[in-house]
DNA sequence: TGTACATCAGTGAACGCGCGTTCACTGATGTAC
DNA sequence: TGTACATCAGTGAACGCGCGTTCACTGATGTAC
């Protein structure tokens, strides 16, 4: 009988969407560190007091703001690395970088809510934001495994042995990819993010705000690191 | 006559620095959203509207923390890299990016306010933070205007075409320096704000706890950038 | 050196504001018979 | 189908709080003669 919804049912999930609807839109408008319950009531056009039905109070609203916004800009990123051919594993690190850069501009304080500064005061609970907070780089990762060519790349020089990166390989929670590679992805994944949060955040000053041309490099980059030179696939 | 301060003189600039002092307390203690005046001065023991002797307003208080940090992630960067020898340009980088991570791990807070989210509201005076804002990235561009050596390093793919990074070049005000130059500087730069930041704002969730390795990783990343493989230099 | 006046630092009360959260309430929806 | 009671959603007033900023004030420091 759940087809059925009574009135009760329905205006609650009615409400409880508008409210994440209403969240969202306090978020656009002052960002995580000045969102409020009362904001969100107005825009609601409710008492404020009549949203602790629905939730437990601020954190909770942040909470929900956090996971929602891992979960579209997952939805986001894996629906265009979807469209890209499985063996194209280029085209498929391509595609995750740009979507996700293309994201973060588009919803510049969801993405600060994510990778900027944590907001003060807040612990985000990770049995909470976990499943969705890694759906980007669980394709990360997916791409490492599928590739099953030995690491094709120059090794960077100096780059930590083979133990510690064994180490880091089981903590990360892929214990059957190799040391190098996984490497290569967490520094393709934290050269992204410093190329995103560096233009969003806005340091780098007015002259380089034209940033088209250095996020490339980024990506290719990024590419470089997992895949090494084209000119090694045929070799 | 600038020896002999009166007793205002000298109280003024005793009050000025408590304030700042103070003021820096509170960042460490809330973080840079949660920064108040009147706490500031309940750190100091006077009274609220006392700061505004000293102080326009609470945007005033944050430019001056914004000017502060720089400034002394500044010396302690420049300090560091100092004590390389001139001519070890591999070795000035390492020292530019492992004091950068120190200075940031040991004031999280700060970091968070130069290079994490901005704070709502409140816009930044580019004329005030820009001298020692640079100073960081200066040292960088200095390392790439020394070394003479046309670019050594293999060129990364897809890297984008020369005409834009020379348009790069001009906006960057480092007219002279070569494209290709450029962006590696500003790669290895992003790349490190990007892995300072993930450790920082703990974005890679707890197995990547201990990053020492990463980090080592991108220093090496970098190093290679600006400089390409040390064999190159042989050759 | 002494006196009269001007400047300045710091106080304390007050303003109006928005915040998170609690609580007794009313009226509508659901359930049992 | 109709009635009696239970459950629940939403209201509005109230709580105590901290905030930024203004303002009339007092008492100390500086200046002119």
């Amino acid at each position: 009988m759940t087809s059925t919804m009574g009135t009760r049912e329905r205006r609650r999930s009615e409400v409880t969407a508008a409210l994440l609807a209403a969240a969202k839109r306090e978020l656009a408008r002052t960002g995580a560190a000045g969102l409020s319950v009362r904001a969100v009531a107005r825009d609601m056009d409710m008492a404020p007091s009549a949203l602790f039905r629905y939730i437990s109070g601020r954190d909770e609203l942040l909470t929900l703001l956090i996971v929602d916004a891992y979960s579209r800009l997952g939805e986001h990123v894996e629906a265009v690395e979807r469209a890209v051919p499985r063996s194209d594993l280029r085209g498929r690190w391509r595609a995750i970088a740009t979507s996700f850069r293309g994201w973060a501009v588009a919803n510049p304080h969801e993405y600060a809510l994510l990778y900027g500064s944590p907001v003060p005061e807040y612990k985000a609970p990770a049995e909470r934001t976990n499943p969705s907070g890694t759906r980007v780089t669980n394709l990360l990762a997916a791409l490492g495994m599928e590739d099953a060519t030995p690491p094709p790349r120059p090794s960077i020089p100096h780059m930590p042995d083979a133990a510690e990166l064994r180490a880091l390989a089981v903590a990360a929670d892929v214990p059957t990819m190799d040391g190098d590679r996984l490497a290569a992805g967490l520094l393709a994944w934290t050269a992204l993010v410093g190329a995103v949060s560096s233009e969003l955040f806005e340091q780098l000053g007015e002259p380089v705000a034209r940033l088209d041309t250095l996020f490339d490099a980024t990506v290719a980059l990024g590419e470089w690191l997992l895949f090494g030179s084209p000119r090694d696939e045929s070799a």
